[in-house]
DNA sequence: GACCTATATTCAGATCATCTTTATATTGGC
DNA sequence: GCCAATATAAAGATGATCTGAATATAGGTC
C-alpha cells in the first residue's frame, strides 16, 4: 500500500488526469476544479512536479515557448493514472469509514431505503 | 477553510467518532476499522493525542487503572466531530473529482438513472 | 530462568512534503 | 511608472509523521 498523498499532490495529478498541462495552467485548473477553495502555490507545485517526474507519476508531454515565456506541458503517465485511481478510491473508503463512525453504522453515501428515523 | 488533515489524525479522530477511547484502544480500533491497511504508530498516536487535545478537537474523558497500567480516555470535542465531519465531506468530495477527471464527466458514486452506456 | 508478545505511554531525533519568500522575465491595463 | 497576470525556479522554515528506544506489568513458551 503505497504511502497517502498529501493534498497538492492529489490535486496535481487530478489536474492532469483531465490532459497534458503546464505547471502554470495546473495551478488554474486546480482553483476550477476545486471551485475556488484550493490555490496550488507556485513554489510547491513546481516541486511536486519534480518529484512526481523523478517518481515517474508524471511525463514531459512537450514544450512551448508562447511570448517568449516556456510552457512545459506534463501529462499523467500509466503509473501515475493507477496511483491517482487508487488514491481516489482510497479517499472514499475513509470518508465513508468516517461517516459510519459520525452517524452509525446504516448511512452509506446515501440512505438506500429512507433513514431509519 | 481549515487545513486539510494528514492519515494518522484523521483516523484517530474517526476512531474516537466510535466513543471513548484510550490511546493503546485508538491504534486498535484504527487498525480494524481499517481492515488492517492502518497501522498507528505509538509515537504518531500520542504526539496527535497530545496536539488535538491542545486544539480543542479531543478532550480527556476519563482515566483509569488497569493493572497498575494507566489509561487515559479521550473522546471527540463538538469542535471535534465538526471537524471530522467537514473533513470527510471534504475526502468525499475529492474522491468524486479525480473519479471525473479520470473516468469522465458523467459517473458520480454510483449511475444516478443507469450508467450512460 | 530467559524470552517474546500484548498492553500502555513517553520522548528524542530524523525525514520530507509543503509553505514562505524571493528572483527573473514578458505582456497588457491604468 | 506601477500593478496584475503569465511562467518558472530556488533557498530556507515549518511541522506532522516516522523511527527507534525506554519504561513497566502480565501471560505464554521453551
Amino acid at each position: 500500500m503505497p504511502k497517502p498523498m498529501r493534498e497538492p499532490t492529489f490535486w496535481t495529478l487530478t489536474a492532469l488526469a483531465g490532459g497534458p498541462q503546464h505547471g502554470y495552467g495546473v495551478m488554474r485548473e486546480v482553483s476550477r476544479l476545486s471551485g475556488g477553495q484550493v490555490t496550488l502555490l507556485a513554489g510547491t507545485l513546481y516541486t511536486a512536479l519534480d518529484r512526481l517526474h523523478a517518481e515517474g507519476l508524471v511525463e514531459v508531454d512537450r514544450e512551448e515557448v508562447v511570448d517568449g515565456r516556456t510552457r512545459r506541458y506534463y501529462r499523467l503517465s500509466v503509473c501515475g493514472t493507477a496511483a491517482l485511481a487508487s488514491e481516489s478510491e482510497r479517499l472514499q473508503r475513509n470518508a465513508q469509514t468516517a461517516r459510519q463512525q459520525l452517524y452509525g453504522r446504516s448511512a452509506p453515501t446515501f440512505e438506500p431505503g429512507g433513514s431509519p428515523a
